[in-house]
DNA sequence: CTGAAAGCGCTAACAA
DNA sequence: TTGTTAGCGCTTTCAG
């Protein structure tokens, strides 16, 4: 086998809890027998097994990240934020998929349960009372999903919403459309209800969609159909695959329909026309859900989100409407 | 603490070997205690501490996967291929990021090896000598290099720029440009090599690069002034970020300049005009990778890559040539 | 400050 | 087919 903590104590004249020490409490060994084992231990190159010593703490400078979906490029920034955060205290991160299924999930969050000090899970699809229950077993932190009691961090996505609707409201929009996310989403609850409650707008809401550019191209023909002007996406893949999607019909963005996405991700960055949307703070929340998973602190935490404009949003044609369908 | 396979023992009257059997062996156990067990353990929510079974046998059940750039919309289908075949297996999977920092990808490896069973090592920045020499300690698949005696799959991206590039012929251009990929990058290096051996193309190389956006925008004055119609750029995102430059610098795309990315990666299928690109069958790396991991394999895989035809190349300029700079 | 000894939860000979 | 036993590598009382 490789070296173990035995061949270190042997090298260096010492008992092995000796050398336990010296790493675990440097401080309750001598400094000379403390250079003496590091010397043995840095030439043998050793390195301690984290089984075998979380078997005996408990702990085991593990977490768990599980995502909904690894393709959408909402997660890989939070994902290498949570992985920075892990890293600089010592954690490794493992890394699960649920593709958007709620029972995947529960299986992952179990599978893990037993090999974490946590798990941060992103954008569950689990219902509030299975994920109250799950948080009795192995202790989490939820982002984007807002639940009384657990440890979150959401971001303020009511706010986004709002100003992205005073956006097209201020640029003469009246009558807009929600293309709302998956069914199992709180995000785009709180979206539906922050928009609702908008006042001097006429709103229609489509959906559920897939959170896809699938699901912003399913979701045009009722877009095209439902005679509006602006349009707030569930989020930038949404956005992109209903602009797709509008264009097959014959409708222009930003000419005849504005389209405002959510995420400010790089994909939605980089296509053209440049997309408008609201962005949110991903990294920070990857880093957080990491840091207070580790310092096992409960708290409600409430991201601020911005809206950028860029190219796809526009004042509505001067006729009003456009010539759908 | 939580429940043991001491509590399972307790609570079917049998001893804990034979719980440990029904799990490990359990055509080593008589059915009937079998589903004593199985109903105990379900019961009491058993669920193993891989920790004490990977004391035990030496074996993890994990795998750690290490990417130059979690951002980088090249690996999340990989990684997410990556973790679905590892989950089918029962593996766990570890993920991380260098930052391209070849320092912090040694740190990562020997931080991982004692608690995985192998080690997927994507886009590797370290020498071909640190890695054979590391491959002493860990396990591990290379993915996007090759090095004779290391389990590897690479991408034959030899044969997908040829592709590009007589795609670029083909169409009429002669003069063109290879924007390189950073430094320690096997796949540039074969790129490079591959373009040189083309016949009737004039090829200018410019590089290295950063293999990100600004790399692509910073290349943008050096391809104006190179005097090419035609470019191939060592990913979707350096292709998206050159057409970004050149547009500020008035030269557009394919107009002006036929511009072919590598990887086919979501966000330059997003991209407008949408990118022809030499796609990468990145999710079958994944997948490979970790079941040649799991599978002890020693295996040199070669994917194959092929040209996806989109809207950023076209003809050149029947004047020949465009007015840069 | 250091050594002795017990034991974390599990598996794997070996014995019965 | 099942029980007994030893021990994986490490930490952590408790003595010394």
């Amino acid at each position: 086998m490789s070296v173990t903590i035995r061949d270190v104590a042997q090298a260096s004249g010492v008992h092995v809890s000796t050398v336990s020490r010296t790493f675990s409490a440097p401080h309750l060994v001598n400094a000379e027998t403390r250079t003496r084992v590091l010397a043995a231990a840095e030439q043998l190159d050793y390195r301690p097994n984290r089984a075998a010593r979380s078997l005996k703490t408990g702990r085991t400078n593990n977490i768990g990240l599980i995502v909904a979906d690894l393709a959408n490029p909402f997660f890989p920034p939070l994902i290498k934020a949570a992985q920075a955060a892990a890293r600089r205290q010592d954690y490794h991160l493992f890394v699960a998929d649920t593709g958007e299924d709620p029972v995947e999930e529960e299986n992952l969050v179990l599978a893990f349960s037993k090999q974490v000090d946590g798990i941060v899970l992103c954008s569950p699809r689990l219902s509030n009372k299975a994920l109250e229950k799950l948080s009795e077993q192995v202790s989490f932190v939820l982002v984007n999903r807002r639940i009384r009691g657990l440890t979150t961090v959401v971001m303020d996505v009511a706010n986004g919403a709002r100003a992205a609707m005073e956006h097209l409201v201020g640029l003469g929009h009246r009558r807009v459309a929600l293309v709302a996310g998956p069914a199992g989403s709180w995000t785009s609850g709180e979206i539906r209800k922050a928009v609702s409650e908008i006042p001097g707008l006429d709103t229609v809401v489509i959906g559920p969609n897939s959170p896809t550019e699938e699901g912003g191209i399913a979701a045009a023909p009722k877009v095209a159909e439902a005679g509006v002007t602006g349009v707030l996406a569930y989020n930038d893949l949404v956005a992109i695959g209903l602009i797709e999607g509008l264009e097959v019909l014959g409708v222009e963005v930003p000419g005849d329909v504005s389209v405002i996405g959510f995420d400010d991700s790089i994909t939605g960055r980089l296509h053209r026309p440049k997309l408008t949307t609201v962005a949110m703070p991903a990294s920070d929340a990857g880093r957080m859900a990491v840091d207070l998973l580790i310092q096992s602190m409960s708290a409600a935490t409430v991201l601020e989100t911005h809206l950028v404009v860029r190219e796809s949003t526009a004042p509505p044609k001067p006729s009003g409407g456009h010539d759908a369908a």
